[in-house]
DNA sequence: TAAACCATGTAACCCGTTACATGATTAT
DNA sequence: ATAATCATGTAACGGGTTACATGGTTTA
């Protein structure tokens, strides 16, 4: 085994809710659920025929217009006893993050290196930039209470990454101050 | 191509300083730089034999005892080369976390499901676990100033790695509690 | 003398990315 | 008309993990 397919989980859990076809899940993962994971359709389809075979999943098709035709999927008892087994497992053991701003800081040790302070304004302007987006994603999806107890996971982790960006954010400005004078 | 070999990049930083053997490499994964990436020895041979017919570094055989040989690496001007053409280049988009808890409590909807407080503790108790195993490292490599200025990237990206637990963590735990009652 | 560690390699496999490929439908 | 989007696939390739494999050296 190389890593543990995941993918296939997210999908039974989305699938949990309603069914869906292939395309939905690959906009799926270019919308709200992007911002935590992602995956090419490339990747979606296959999965789905493996986990079809394996009875996880059933399909019907439904011709959209004259002939165009869209595949959905359903989940099966099966399926639904697979999430819920990998729902209740423990979670497995943390990964290192690999990021590339980590390791070029890690490779600098020179504290009058010119690099330093383009490293840091480079990774402010990302994490800036990815902090805005996150609290707009927030505005738009959950401003009423109503809509957080809905998706209640959902909104959860939206506001636990809005809270790391803003972490993140505040200890680089905070160290990059500290740095230069 | 697939994903960005990086692991080239770091092999140049740490051959930047002094000369090291494919095994010393996979020992610094083991310790101080796997707190922030990992590599295995299976994937570090293989890049050191391909880096060295691409002439980034120069290695030279050494006897240890009277016949095991260690085989240490060196880096060269064209390997400096690119080393600092990877160090000034932009860093690269942020990926997406993808992190086992994030994805299960995405899945829950139900703030009442008792899988989320089991959840939390489980989350709760890994990331105590780091942020008391980064404290030990800060405490072991970084007591003295003069520790810190030798090695400042590197005592940079620990403290970070520190902030970013006890801020995850406060976090884990006000929302549980929030939660909970 | 046996266990732990040093030291270096190869092989199999899976995951994820990029690119190739085709055709239908809708919006401008 | 034509561009954008819908919809579903396959192929090639690189990175990373696990397992297989071998032999030397040090330590208890």
């Amino acid at each position: 085994m190389a890593q543990k397919n995941i993918l296939k989980y997210i999908i039974l859990g989305l699938l949990n809710h309603k069914e869906l076809a292939g395309y939905d899940l690959k906009k799926l993962f270019e919308g709200e659920v992007g911002d935590f994971w992602s995956s090419n359709h490339s990747q979606i389809y296959p999965e789905l025929r493996r986990m079809e075979e394996k009875g996880l999943i059933t399909s019907h098709s439904e011709t959209v217009g004259t002939k165009l035709e869209k595949k959905y999927y359903r989940i099966t008892p099966a399926g639904q006893e697979i999430l819920s087994a990998w729902m209740h497992e423990p979670l497995s053991s943390l990964v290192p993050s690999r990021d590339e701003f980590t390791m070029k800081l890690y490779l600098i040790d020179d504290p009058r290196d010119p690099l330093l302070a383009q490293l840091f304004r480079e990774e402010i302007a990302r994490h800036q930039k990815k902090y805005d987006y996150l609290r707009s994603r927030w505005e738009a999806l959950f401003r009423t209470q109503e809509d957080r107890l809905k998706h209640f996971g959902h909104s959860l982790i939206l506001e636990q990454a809005i809270e790391r960006e803003r972490q993140r954010l505040q200890w680089l400005v905070d160290t990059k101050r500290n740095m230069i004078q």
